[in-house]
DNA sequence: GGTATTATTGTATATTTTACAATATATTCG
DNA sequence: CGAATATATTGTAAAATATACAATAATACC
């Protein structure tokens, strides 16, 4: 390598990933207590410096995967942070990356240097090391902006759904409230959100319908110049 | 440091600019002519390595001051690019960002090691070194979504404008085409773009009104609970 | 004064959004 | 089995917004 280039290449580059997933109590965040240097014994996002022989897609599905187990889910990049003092061990940069999560259909096995995973409440987080609090404050908006405008929402739900936990999960995302009747008016004129023709079970009251996101008819809809706004 | 942690300390970060600018013929980039290696004498987006002793937010604009001389200008980060094979010295990180630039308020002066700057028509980008095509082509794709939502097409213009170029303006990156009538109350609507008083002067025909965008009226209306789309 | 060129404006109709409450369907309990 | 309990489901009228469409106004130039 020409000598030149030499001190540019000492930085590292780590991935921090904002888990959120969703049950009736509402929006949640998966944390991991750190089992390793430096701020060994403390709630964190999970992340990790990652290695330098694959992708930086690879790389964070990879990271995700070591500290919680936690395999095919739906990830986007969001933005990368670069203070000079980010990291008490040298010249880090972070792209983080958040991921939406079907709360049930996974079990959370935290490993490598991650000694517990847990689920906190979004209005519960603790004080996080590193810049992760300004992450996490970056990830809460952009899925607040994204949610309005692309089906990714149905990440954070059951296969099949009723309307009103379609509901509830963006009235606590936007953290507003939306009238009944018109946001399943909405919702429905959408026509990618489809009556399975099953119903709910082991409740104690009126049974809800069950729905369920058609991807195909989005795609259709979208390829044309549809576009849903909540 | 701790030998573990070592062969993580070994990439490089760039940073890469797309610069837009519009005037009457249209939407257009700037690239620059590399004068240095690699890809010596081929067009590419004013990037550099960024050295290791700066915030990157810092970091892009001297990247961006070097190469061209451009100072204080709109810029928003809006990816990052780490494929392994992408830069052909090693390992280097890439993060993208877009600028918005009046295209009459400044000269560019390509300095470093950029042998010229010049401004290519949005349609006529010659193919681009590294993964350059493909930030472009995000980019564009960022400057469509966010112009429609955000306040960032007056960063385009001259302070003072007529609706007509602000039109024109919307339809290039939009690519679309919008009523005269209803854009001009849409935009006036809105409320933060306002009537100067002036007229243009020196045209062969009924001189048009100058209006500019009024930040404060923005800032005010955005902190309740309206929002735009175009 | 006439011509050329672009700027500016209004109205009727269609569509979308909003506000608002009564009825339906299941379980549980006495 | 009927009543109580709990949530699900649905319609309509009014207001706001978006759309489609063309005639008149203001300047420079000849």
């Amino acid at each position: 390598m020409d000598p030149n280039l030499i001190p540019f290449f000492k930085a590292a580059v780590s991935v921090d990933n904002v888990v959120f997933g969703f049950d009736q109590s509402g929006l949640k965040v998966l944390l991991i207590y750190r089992g390793a240097d430096p701020y060994r014994n403390c709630w964190a996002l999970p992340g990790d410096l990652i290695s330098l022989d694959s992708d930086l897609s690879s790389s964070a599905e990879k990271v995700l995967q070591d500290l919680t187990g936690l395999d095919k889910v739906y990830m986007e990049q969001i933005h990368t942070f670069g203070k000079v003092d980010r990291h008490p061990f040298g010249r880090v940069f972070t792209v983080a990356y958040f991921a939406l999560i079907k709360i049930d259909d996974y079990n959370i096995h935290p490993s490598s240097w991650a000694e517990e995973a847990a689920w906190f409440p979004i209005s519960e987080i603790p004080d996080l090391p590193f810049d992760h609090n300004e992450i996490l404050l970056f990830a809460k908006d952009q899925l607040k902006t994204k949610i309005r405008r692309q089906p990714i929402g149905f990440e954070l739900l059951p296969k099949y759904f009723t309307l009103t936990e379609l509901q509830k999960l963006y009235e606590s995302i936007l953290e507003t409230e939306f009238d009944v009747r018109n946001f399943r008016k909405k919702i429905l004129s959408m026509d990618f959100i489809t009556d399975t023709g099953l119903k709910q079970s082991s409740v104690t009251h009126r049974p809800a319908k069950l729905f369920k996101y058609n991807a195909k008819k989005y795609s259709k809809l979208s390829s044309s110049d549809f576009a849903f706004d909540l």
